[in-house]
DNA sequence: TTTATAAAAGAATGAATATTCATTTATATT
DNA sequence: AATATAAATGAATATTCATTCTTTTATAAA
């Protein structure tokens, strides 16, 4: 029998982030992606159960393949200012090395889809950086705070500034480019920030 | 002559943010936004040029009203602190006034439609918030720092928890509301990061 | 080589889309 | 009270939409 073709679904994938970017759900029709992927329109229903599904399953891989690289030589167990510094770098390697999916990711975070998504996320990185977390309060190396006020101030600053760097823009409309200095001084604001 | 019912535009205008909230651009049609404002297709079209026009003035509508909101009792001369505190209480005190209009306004700045959006924004409030920065550093109340650093660690974090709050949820689907303490603890964190 | 199987295609479907048109309605001005 | 004017309407338009149907094609297994 013939097999799935990878690539092709790669394809489709791959020109739907493309077009939810640049145009928003609403310029991502069926027809117009089947044009772009070089695909017919029925081909996409092979790999997608339907429009809805396609943007749901798009957007947890790549939510899924965030949290894993961020993890990578991550442990709960680290040292806080160590663990922080490495999700940080970790984030930033991810974004920066696939702008698209950063793009595209953040539109999800922020639209009604994100409900959807949110109840498929696995659930093995809030234990993680939970754990993380407490052990860092216990140990002194981080000031108590809620889980929700801990990662509004670790992590909210990071991705406004990815954000910035990654349109290109800040949100005045200057130009703007993020390197390897500016994120270190504020990391070094954050840790300040969250250090006892 | 007959004149313009102020009463229906908002409705259309309310029942327009109402629909992108919950169901996002692509769950915006003119027809189904008729039925719900009650009124005719054709209404929306005295009130706005078209599909397009309807979303990015009401965008600015909120955008121009939330600047003028965080600018009440503001001043750039003010103390750093000082202002900083006002600045997310009036910011606060919008978006939690406003759910919808705050979810509304996210969901475009995260959405392609923020591009025509910003480029028809004043000026005002950022020469207002620049010239409070350069003073702030100038005075050594605030640590000297690019203007997109100083946004992303100032705004970022009280963005993330009051969407937390407005969504009724935190990012992993935790229950989640925001208290007076729990603003001026973030708060607190954040001057401690941005102080010298 | 043949066969069985599922992938892939392209055309077709009916529903939904944004927008406009001809007509009616409300009201400020005369 | 009459008139002029623009708001408001509901039906109509052509287009685009998501999805499916039938047919063809590629290939793994026999």
């Amino acid at each position: 029998m013939r097999l799935k073709d990878d690539n092709k679904k790669e394809r489709i994938r791959n020109k739907a982030i493309e077009m939810i970017v640049h145009h928003g759900f609403d310029g991502l029709s069926m027809q117009k992606l089947a044009k772009a992927a070089g695909v017919s329109p029925a081909t996409i229903y092979i790999h997608y159960k339907d429009r809805d599904d396609l943007i749901v399953t798009i957007s947890l891989e790549i939510a899924n393949r965030l949290f894993e690289s961020s993890l990578l030589n991550f442990s709960p167990d680290m040292n806080f200012e160590e663990g922080m510094r490495l999700q940080w770098k970790n984030r930033a390697n991810f974004f920066i090395a696939h702008p698209m999916d950063m793009l595209f990711i953040e539109q999800v975070r922020y639209s009604p889809v994100y409900e959807k998504v949110r109840e498929m996320l696995g659930q093995n990185f809030k234990e993680i950086m939970g754990r993380f977390v407490n052990k860092a309060i216990a140990n002194s190396q981080l000031v108590p705070l809620p889980f929700e006020v801990y990662w509004s101030v670790a992590f909210a600053p990071l991705y406004q500034l990815i954000k910035f760097h990654t349109q290109g823009k800040s949100y005045t409309g200057k130009n703007f480019t993020l390197d390897e200095a500016m994120m270190e001084q504020t990391l070094q604001l954050v840790l300040k920030a969250l250090k006892p």
